[in-house]
DNA sequence: CTGAAAGCGCTTACAG
DNA sequence: CTGAAAGCGCTTACAG
C-alpha cells in the first residue's frame, strides 16, 4: 500500500511547518492569509485529511460516542425505535464530524464490561437507553468517568445528564380518549416490567382507569415481541365474558399489531368490535387498514436531541435532567365507541 | 480528571519496560513465566486496559470497521433486515475486539464523502450493502485503498470480496408454489428498481411467470415502504375484473403485511380470495394470523458471515465472491389454494 | 528472554 | 504571526 500522506508532506510542500498546518485546520490563532492559502492550496493539492487516530492519542478526544445495545437481536429488529433513534444521532453527529460506536450484547453484564472497553480511547461519551428499574449504568459510567447521556420515560430521580419522556400522559390521554367513547372494560398488553418505561406505562394505565373509576385488573404481561402481543389479545378475548374487553392498549406498536391480525382473523371486528393502541408510532401502523392509533415517541427527534446533548456535556456544559416533549397522541381508525352491551 | 494509568505505570509496577508489557498482551513474542505473571499482576492492581488510539496510531489498524447506511432513516427503520444484519455484524466483532463505526447519511454522494473520512484512520476496512445497478462504490473503495466486503443479492459480475444471496431461485420456488396451487394471475409489488437486489427480485418473478406460460405484466412499483404496499395493493385489486390477481409477491414483509391489512379490511380474505406473500422473514411476519409465507433471508446470518470474511480480508485472506446459501422459502398460511373461478 | 529507543501523525505550550 | 520541540500511549525493530 502506498504510503499516505501526513500533516509533514503538506507542511513540507507549503514551506511551514507541521504546527502551522494544523493551526490553519484548527483556526485556534489567527493565521495570515498568505501562509493560510498556500497551506489550503497544498492540502488539497495532496488530498490530505487528518489521522483520526493521531488526532484522538494528541488530544485525547476520539471524536467517537458510543451506544451499547443490551437487547435481544429479535426484539431490536422489529422495534423500529432503534433504527430512527440511531439514525437521529448520527444526523447530529455528522454534522459535527463524529461518529456512532455501535455495540449490541447480549446480557447487562457485557454492556458493563462494553463500556469499560469503549472508556479506553474507544469513545469519547455514552448514550444509556432502557433505563432499568435500579439500574446500575448511571454510577457504574460516573466511576468510570466516561461522559453519558440517559434517555428515560419519566422523569428520573437522580441528577444525572437526563433526556426524559413523559409516557405517563400519553397513556392517561389515550385511556381518556377510549373512557369518553364509552369503554368500561380496557386492557393492557404490557412490556418487560423491568424497563422503567414499560413499568411506567402500565403504572399509568392502572393509575388512569382507577381514577375514572374502571377496572384495572386486564393486564397481560408482554416482552414487546410479536408473539406476546399475539398470545396476549388470545388470552384476553378467551376470559370470561365479564372480563374480555372491548379495548385493548399494548405498549409498542409490534405487538398491537400482532394482536390486530389475531382479532381479524378471529372474527371481531377493529375498531366495531375492539379498539386498540399501540405505542411509537412504527412506519406501518399508519398505512395499516384501518390506521393504528398510537403514542408516536419521534424516535428520530429523540436521537438528535440525545445526541446533541452528549456533544454539550462533552464540551463542558451542566448536565442535569430535561424534559423532551415529544411524545404525541395519534389517533386513527382503531378507536371508536365501545360497542353497545348487547353485543 | 484523574490521570489515567498507562503502560508506564504498568511497567514501572512491575519493574519491567513498556515493550515487555506490550510483549506479554500481544503474545508476539516468548516472555518469561515468572515475568509474566508480576505484569498480568500489575495490570489488574491498576486496572489498566491500553489506549485504543494509542495503539491505533502505532499500528495503523482501528480495530473498527465501517457500516454505511445511505437510506431514508424511515425506510431503515421498518426494514428489519438492518437492525438484524448490524447485531449479526456485531456478534461476530464483538468476539475479536472489534466494533463497528455506524454511519447514517442521506444521499449517494454523501456515502462517497463518508468513506474518504473512515479511510484516514477511523475504520480498517467497510461493509457496503444495497448494491445498485452499475454501482461506483467497488471502484472508489478500491481507489481509497479502503478494504470492503460487498453484499449482494445475485452472483457479482465482478470479482471483488462479496458475498452473494441467490434470491432468484427464492422468487422462483415461492411462484412455484403458487402455480401449483392452481394461481394464474400473480402480481408482484416490487422494490425499487436502483436497487440490484431489488430489481433481480423483479426480474426473477417475470422469468418464472413467462416460464410458466403465465401473465407477468401485473407488477406495481413500489419502494420497500408500507404506504407503497398498502398503494400498489390497492391498485393490482382495482383493475379490470380480466387483471385482478389471486396471488401477490411483494418485495419484503412490510409492503406484504400493509398489503395484508388492506385486504381484508376491503373484504378479501386471505388467503381465501388472495394468496400473499413477503421476502425477509421480519419478526412479526410469523406471528400474524395467518402468518405470512416469505423469504426469510437470515439477515443475522448474513450480518455474522459479511463481518467475518471482512475480518478475513483485513488478516490479509483472497477475497473474490462466495455464495451465502442462507435465503429460506417459508411457507405459511398466507399461501393457499387458487379460488375456483366462479368467484 | 529483556532493555533502550525510535516512531506512528497529530496538537500545543513555549519562544521569538 | 510562525518555528522548533515535546508529548499523547502505544508497538516494534534492533541490540544484547
Amino acid at each position: 500500500m502506498a504510503k499516505r500522506t501526513t500533516i509533514g508532506d503538506v507542511a513540507h510542500a507549503a514551506g511551514v511547518t507541521k504546527g502551522t498546518v494544523s493551526l490553519v485546520f484548527s483556526g485556534k490563532r489567527p493565521i495570515s492569509h498568505e501562509t493560510r492559502q498556500r497551506v489550503l492550496r497544498a492540502a488539497t493539492d495532496l488530498d490530505w485529511q487528518p489521522s483520526a487516530s493521531a488526532r484522538a492519542l494528541a488530544t485525547s478526544r476520539t471524536g467517537c460516542i458510543g451506544l451499547v445495545i443490551a437487547r435481544d437481536p429479535r426484539i431490536i429488529a422489529t422495534d423500529s425505535f432503534f433504527p430512527q433513534f440511531i439514525a437521529g444521532c448520527e444526523a447530529t453527529l455528522s454534522k459535527r464530524g463524529m461518529a456512532l460506536l455501535l455495540q449490541v450484547v447480549p446480557t447487562a453484564d457485557a454492556e458493563l464490561a462494553a463500556y469499560k472497553t469503549l472508556a479506553r480511547g474507544r469513545v469519547d461519551g455514552v448514550i444509556v437507553l432502557d433505563l432499568r428499574v435500579d439500574d446500575p449504568r448511571p454510577q457504574f459510567l460516573r466511576d468510570l468517568g466516561l461522559p453519558a447521556v440517559m434517555l428515560a420515560g419519566a422523569k428520573p430521580t437522580w441528577d444525572g445528564a437526563t433526556l426524559y419522556s413523559d409516557d405517563e400522559s400519553s397513556v392517561r390521554e389515550l385511556v381518556a380518549e377510549l373512557v369518553q367513547r364509552g369503554h368500561e372494560r380496557i386492557a393492557h398488553v404490557s412490556g418487560p416490567p423491568q424497563y422503567a418505561h414499560s413499568a411506567a406505562r402500565t403504572d399509568a394505565f392502572t393509575r388512569a382507569l382507577l381514577e375514572a373509576g374502571l377496572r384495572a385488573d386486564l393486564v397481560w404481561n408482554g416482552d414487546f415481541t410479536a408473539a406476546s402481543g399475539r398470545d396476549g389479545t388470545r388470552e384476553l378475548m378467551h376470559a370470561e365474558p365479564t372480563r374480555v374487553p372491548t379495548a385493548i392498549l399494548y405498549s409498542n406498536d409490534i405487538m398491537a399489531i400482532a394482536g390486530f391480525s389475531w382479532l381479524r382473523a378471529h372474527g371481531y371486528a377493529v375498531p366495531e368490535d375492539v379498539s386498540i393502541a399501540g405505542f411509537d408510532d412504527s412506519d406501518l401502523s399508519a398505512h395499516l387498514s384501518p390506521g393504528l392509533s398510537t403514542v408516536a415517541t419521534h424516535a428520530l427527534l429523540r436521537g438528535e436531541r440525545t445526541a446533541t446533548k452528549l456533544c454539550a456535556l462533552l464540551e463542558g456544559a451542566e448536565p442535569g435532567p430535561e424534559a423532551l416533549h415529544c411524545n404525541e397522541l395519534i389517533l386513527r381508525g382503531s378507536i371508536a365507541a365501545a360497542p353497545s352491551p348487547s353485543h
